[in-house]
Order: C-alpha cells, then structure tokens, then sequence
DNA sequence: TAAAAATACTCCATAGGTATTTTAT
DNA sequence: ATAAAATACCTATGGAGTATTTTTA
C-alpha cells in the first residue's frame, strides 16, 4: 500500500468511474486498474463492485476509503507544514465566515489581509455555522470565522473580539428615546429574528427567551439575512437585535431607523477563529487573526 | 513522499538514530538515509538536526512527524478495516479498564470473552480514565471500559451497565441497620475516599459534596485502591463508597462488614466501552460490548 | 455495438543493497 | 579511535506505458 494506491481509490470513490479517475490522476486506466487491483489482491477485500458500467465501493471498500481520505489529509498536511516552514505567511487560506459578520467585517478585513499577508490571498466561503463545521474538521477550510464554541476536540480557537448587540427600530419608537436598553425592556412579541441555523437568531433567543413562543401571525416572520430584517423593521414590522458591525453599516437608513446599545454582558457574541487542532501553518493563521483584531473598528472589543 | 519514508521518519523521530531506525524497519542504513534526505529535498525542509552523533527533529521536523503519525494511523486504519471486512471477529483487542472496574470485571469478562470471541484474544491495561484518553484517541488502545463521559468529538461510547454505589461499613455502625441508606444521611466527615485521578472520586464526592471540606486528620487518607479503603473501613477509620461488582467480591469481609444500597439515582455509575469514532472494527467491538452486558451480574442494570 | 475495466507485455525510475568515505565525539 | 551518517555505485522490484481482450448495458 502506498499513498498513490490511496489517491487512486479516492479518485474511483469521487468519479465513479476507473477510466475518469485515471484520467484526474494523469495516469492511464490500466495502470490505475492495476494498482486498485493489487491493493484489493494485498488487503484481501475488494473495495470497489464492479457491475458492468457502473462501480460502486464496497461496505468494507467505503470504510477503507474513509480512512484513505485521513490518511491523504494527514500526508497534505505534512507538505502544508513544510511550506509554512519555508514561508510562514506563504499560501492561500480557506477562510469560512457566518453570514451576520462576512458583509460587515469583509471590508475592514479583505484590504488589510491583502496589504499585510499579500503572499496568502484569502478564498472566502459564507456560510451558516453549521455548513461550515463539517469542511473545517475535514481540512476542507483552514479556518473559519465564527460567533459560537464548535465545541468539539478537533478543532481550537483564538479570540478575536466580542461584538455588542444593539437594538434597532423605527425612529418613532417609543424605547428610542432612551439612550441605552435593558434587555427586559424589549417586548419579546415584536422581536424580529432570523431563519433557523442562524447563530444570532439562538442569541437573540438567549437574551429575549420568550421571543419563541409568541403567536402573533406577523411576527412569526423569519428573515434569511440581517439586511431582510432591517428593511422589515424599517417597515414597521418589528425590532431587531442587531450586531454592532452591522449597525455601523447602516448609514444609508439612519433617517428612518435607530440603533442604540443593550446593556449588560449578555448582549454580545464572542467572535473567534476556528481551526482544526492539527492544522498546519498555525503561523499564518494567527497572523489573520491579528489582521482582523487590526482592522476591526473600536467599537468592538478585541481578545485577548 | 511515500508511506514508506513516513515510517522512516517516525522511526528515527522514535528511536533516536538513523541506524536504529534502519534496522527497525529492516533495511539498511544508507537505504533509510537516503530516502529520508531525498524526502527533506522534496519538502524543501530539513527533517532532523544531525549535530554529530546526535539526531533530534527540527521544529518543522517535530510538526511534520507528528503528522506522518495520523498518516499511518489512518494507513494501519485501512488495514485493519480490511482484516475486519475478512473476518470481522479476529484480531487482538488492547482494551484498557479503570482500576475500580479492573479486577471485579475481568473474572466475568475473561472467560465469557474467550469463549464468545476466540480470535479476538484481549490485552488488558489497567490505569486511570485520564492515563486512558491519550492512547484511546491515538489509537494504541483499541477500547477503554470507564465510567465517566470522556467528552472528546474524536470518541464515541457504547453503554454497558449501570453500578450502583453501596454504603460499606463495620458492622457494628448504626447505619448498618437500614436496609438502604439515604445519601443524606452519610456523614461526609466519615467517607474514605480513593486519590485524585479515580473517578469514583469524583463520583463520591458529588454525592457527598461536603466530603471535600472535612478537617479532621483521619479522614484526610486517600487510598490508592479500593481494596485499600476496603481494609480501612473494616479498621474503623469510616465508611466507604463502593461500586456494586466490588461488593460483590468481597465476601471474605463479610464478618466485619456490612455493604447497604443507597436510595437515589445519583449512586450509580453509567460503564462504557469507549473507542476512537474512526475505529476499523466496530463489530468487534460491539461483540465485546455485549459479551460484557452477559457477563455481568444481575446486580447491575444492563444497557440500553 | 460501444464503453468500461481487465489482461498482456515491455520499459525504466527508483528503492534497496554493499562498499566506502566523511564527520564529530 | 570509533560510531554514526553520507556518498558512490550497482541491482532489481514494481509502477507506468501501449496494445488488446473481455464484459455488459
């Protein structure tokens, strides 16, 4: 067995099909088909059923190639290593980010990390928190951008910053004439959150429990963006518990629209980068880390 | 790169010397040589400081074997995944076991496991949950019997069976004459604990969670098994906390001891079968398992 | 009959060997 | 002086190629 049999395998698992999986590896078909067939021969159990046209891996042959893929990782870890080793801040990153702060950090981040890590151009993937986790573990992305603990043991964090939330609501609302907001102030009723999946729609539930359980038919809308939801409240449709990157986004609505700060330690989400445990380049990592506790305003509060 | 100059690699990182590695690996030594500076070439990184007739790894040396480890873990993965797709029940289990369950299970366990799974001979390390964890997710231990939740993304658990705890004490207490004891009654001041590191510490204190802030000198022991504290409590130094299946065995006290059941479902401790989530031979396993939930006692509560 | 995988065979890159030199204690 | 690693050079295994056959949808 060696580490090409294994790409081999991955390739025929991915492509379904020998000739295409020859073909991804720059090698002919007999010579890929050879080697699959040996390794079958060495381990003793075919991996792949070969019913005419179609192939398709065995039950022993899916757990075989699931542990291929650990094994390729871990060997494309060893060359990521060695290239960090020659150039720490060297090699593109596959950052993950939730889709409450891409829109809103990305402007801040993206020119800065260009200046300052301009060898490691950033490849942006938004998505819900729990889309993201699976890639993470997998290597699939170096790190990711997120606002909850991944709570699992493959992956670590650095603290990046703790992002207050504000209330935001028409200008002829009543609480805007204050010039901060107790958390119980909020009538949970008129709360307006997000889809499911969302990290801030939990948060907001944290903070304002009974906003599920309210009955009301409009406000059981639930928006799939932060900017859906500012627009329903602009309407009149409701309040919304807003992070302060966003808010400060916003300039475009403050006619209509006020934002002010919630008070006490619950009204905030710690924003961290996530990475697997054994990831490779941690150098390059930390390094994006500081970009973003750099370029991030002051309105938010750095870690550590 | 290549599995081969993987375990080469390891080798030397293990033994210390190129030549040692050489022969662990059954070849010679400019063979190993050579293809270990062929590797560093190809990484563009040097692997090992050789200062004379010293060798260590470099700093990118230590990262990259490290990697090269999970590498041929998930390597030693498809082996043995393709051995248990042969014959899902042969193959040696290294099974570790906490010493509170060590020798009051094996006498149930052993027998019935050489019976059942012949081809599965098992290999037995006895140590402490947190001695366990290590090799369990690095894959030196196949399986680990313990008590608590090990809380690691990396391990899965099957349940075995519930142990109750029982109140053992002299005779002559006055407890003793309770067909079972309220855990409100047991005068924290009084219970003989194991040392730090047993979790049927931990367990008994979070019964009794006054245990820890006791004074008195005598109480102040810490016993390193519980046959220790067994022997103490049949001296008159207190009482003590003891599994179901340890009662059980000692029936050679049973003049100057009297064990009492504890009312509640905190006295109890949830036993499982702990093992790497990527483990190959998980039918093993489950057939250990259940060899397990036969083999033991009535007196505990089989699981699920 | 057409597309996909297996077989047959040839070739050469390279892992492995032995003998020897270099290096550092 | 000695033990360890590197170098030099030869051998042979096995991975890769092309051409062809087998298989089945």
């Amino acid at each position: 067995m060696n580490l090409r049999d294994l790409r081999y395998i991955v390739a025929v698992a991915d492509l379904g099909r020998f000739g295409k999986a020859a073909e991804f590896c720059n090698v002919s078909q007999p010579t890929l088909s050879g080697q699959i067939l040996k390794l079958e021969e060495e381990l003793g159990v075919s991996i792949f059923e070969r019913i005419g046209k179609t192939t398709r891996a065995t039950a022993a042959g899916a757990e075989i190639i699931r542990h291929a893929r650990r094994a390729l990782a871990a060997a494309g870890d060893i060359v990521a290593s060695a290239h960090a080793a020659r150039d720490p801040l060297f090699g593109s990153i596959r950052l993950g980010v939730i889709p409450t702060l891409a829109p809103y950090l990305m402007p801040f981040l993206l020119p800065l990390a260009a200046e300052r890590l301009p060898k490691a151009p950033l490849t942006l993937v938004e998505d819900l928190t729990g889309n993201l986790l699976g890639p993470l573990a997998e290597g699939e992305l170096d790190a990711a951008i997120l606002a909850t603990d991944p709570e699992s043991s493959r992956l670590e964090q650095i603290d990046l910053f703790v992002e207050p939330f504000w209330l935001v609501m028409p200008a002829s609302h009543p609480l805007s004439r204050a010039k901060s907001i107790h958390p119980a102030d909020i009538d949970p009723g008129s709360l307006l959150l997000l889809t499911d999946g969302h990290c801030l729609r939990d948060q907001a539930l944290a903070l304002c429990p009974s906003g599920a359980e309210r009955a009301t038919g409009a406000a059981d809308m639930r928006a799939a963006s932060l900017e859906t939801l500012l627009h329903l409240t602009a309407a009149g449709f409701g309040l919304t518990l807003a992070p302060r990157l966003a808010v400060a986004s916003w300039p475009h609505l403050s006619g209509k629209l006020v934002a002010r700060p919630i008070e006490g330690d619950g009204a905030s989400r710690r924003v961290r980068l996530v990475h697997r445990r054994d990831a490779p380049r941690r150098m390059v990592l930390e390094a994006l880390a500081n970009v973003v506790r750099d370029g991030v305003p002051d309105s938010v509060r750095r870690l550590p």
